[in-house]
DNA sequence: GCCAACGTTGGC
DNA sequence: GCCAACGTTGGC
C-alpha cells in the first residue's frame, strides 16, 4: 500500500502490440519503458510514483485497453538515448483484463469522451483521471 | 495505403 | 518569433 499523502495518479501507456504486446510483457513480468522521445510523454514518465496504476493500450492492430500494470521504479535516464535528456521508468505487469475495452467503445462512452487517449491521439504516456480509471476497471471486469 | 493531427526543424 | 516543410504516429 502507498503510505505517502500524495494522491495516487493513474496513467495510460500506449504500445503497438507488434512491437511489444501485453502478452509478452506478462511473460517478462517487468520491463523498462524506454524509447519515449516526446517531451510531454517524458514529463509524464517523470511524474510517475512507485505503485501508480498504469493502463496498457494496444495501438494500431488491436486498438484496445488490454491490461493493468504498475510503476515498479520511478524515472531514471533512458539508457537507449544516445543524445538528449530522456527518461524511462520500470513497469510491472499486474493482470490482463477479463474484457478488453476497444477504441470504438471508449469513444462511445460518455464518461470517457474527454479521455486523453482520444483528445491527444498521438501522446504515448498520459494521465487518466481517477473517475475515468475507475470506470475503465468496471467496464473491463 | 491513405490521410489527419501534431511535434520538430530550419529559413527568414 | 513566425511559419512552411517535413517526419512520425495512429485511426480508418
Amino acid at each position: 500500500m502507498k503510505t505517502s499523502c500524495a494522491a495516487v495518479r493513474c496513467w495510460l501507456v500506449k504500445q503497438e502490440p507488434a512491437a511489444y504486446s501485453f502478452a509478452q510483457f506478462q511473460k517478462d513480468k517487468k520491463t523498462a519503458w524506454t524509447g519515449v522521445r516526446n517531451f510531454q510523454a517524458r514529463n509524464n514518465l517523470r511524474a510517475m510514483q512507485k505503485g501508480d496504476p498504469v493502463l496498457y493500450y494496444h495501438s494500431n492492430d488491436d486498438r484496445a485497453i488490454v491490461g493493468l500494470a504498475e510503476v515498479a521504479k520511478t524515472a531514471y535516464p533512458d539508457p537507449t538515448a544516445t543524445e538528449g535528456d530522456w527518461s524511462c521508468v520500470d513497469l510491472k505487469a499486474v493482470r490482463p483484463f477479463a474484457k478488453s475495452l476497444a477504441l470504438p467503445e471508449i469513444k462511445a462512452d460518455a464518461k470517457l469522451k474527454d479521455i486523453a487517449l482520444i483528445r491527444q491521439s498521438r501522446l504515448s504516456v498520459m494521465l487518466i483521471t481517477p473517475d475515468e480509471f475507475a470506470h475503465i476497471l468496471k467496464r473491463t471486469a
